[in-house]
DNA sequence: TTAACAGTTCACAAATTTATGAACTATTAA
DNA sequence: TTAATAGTTCATAAATTTGTGAACTGTTAA
């Protein structure tokens, strides 16, 4: 039978984008490197909660961290990221506008 | 506070990547329109398992599906998700090679 | 009508993911 | 040294997702 390993390990990645607290640590993230409080203040929460989210992100190869002193800085690890996410960010729209337009028909 | 209402629905259509079964039908179903049976051929398992995993993807607007006689007919809903799907994988690969070459360092 | 086929739905157990708060580590300042 | 700050780790309970097989629906053929 065909090896199906590298499935699992792309859904891992994909996994990473699987929560709202990680897409809008992504939109908040875009371009921009930040500080884990700075993060923390957009995004809000409690702060272990948003440490567990952010390392299953570095874990899937989505962010990159470096450590300055007291501070934990994060940044997208690639351009593709940000490209992927807006990509299915398009296909909900995509999904919301059929579903409006559909009910416009209707009445 | 500001509405995070986005974000939940933009993870839920990411969510519909975040398995190995659905990214192998992503794979399966590149740029072509497969019927429910040639998919199963194709992927193997269950129907009811392979039922449950077209139903989400196409509920989350990955997918469309057309019924024709006995036949369902699957295909993606746009090439958005293939593109989303691709740049995901080149990040596995990008980090994949990064490991490698920590580890050619060392020896 | 009956049987066969294609696919979906359902119930439920098992596995995985998530949120929470307390305890912990590391760094800086007093 | 002690205290404060920044962030991580851990335990655990709750929520969600998953796989399985049986029952079901709809379509075609005999």
């Amino acid at each position: 039978m065909k090896d199906k390993s590298i499935y699992t390990l792309h859904a891992d990645v994909c996994k990473a984008l699987a929560h709202a607290i990680r897409i809008e640590i992504i939109d908040v993230l875009k371009g921009k490197e930040m500080s884990f409080s700075e993060i923390l203040e957009r995004t809000g929460g409690l702060k272990s909660n948003l440490s567990q989210h952010l390392s299953v992100m570095v874990n899937k190869g989505i962010l990159v961290s470096r450590k300055n002193g007291q501070n934990v800085f994060f940044k997208l690890s690639s351009p593709k990221v940000q490209r992927a996410c807006h990509l299915m960010r398009e296909v909900l729209i995509d999904k919301l506008n059929k579903h409006q337009s559909i009910l416009n028909h209707k009445k």
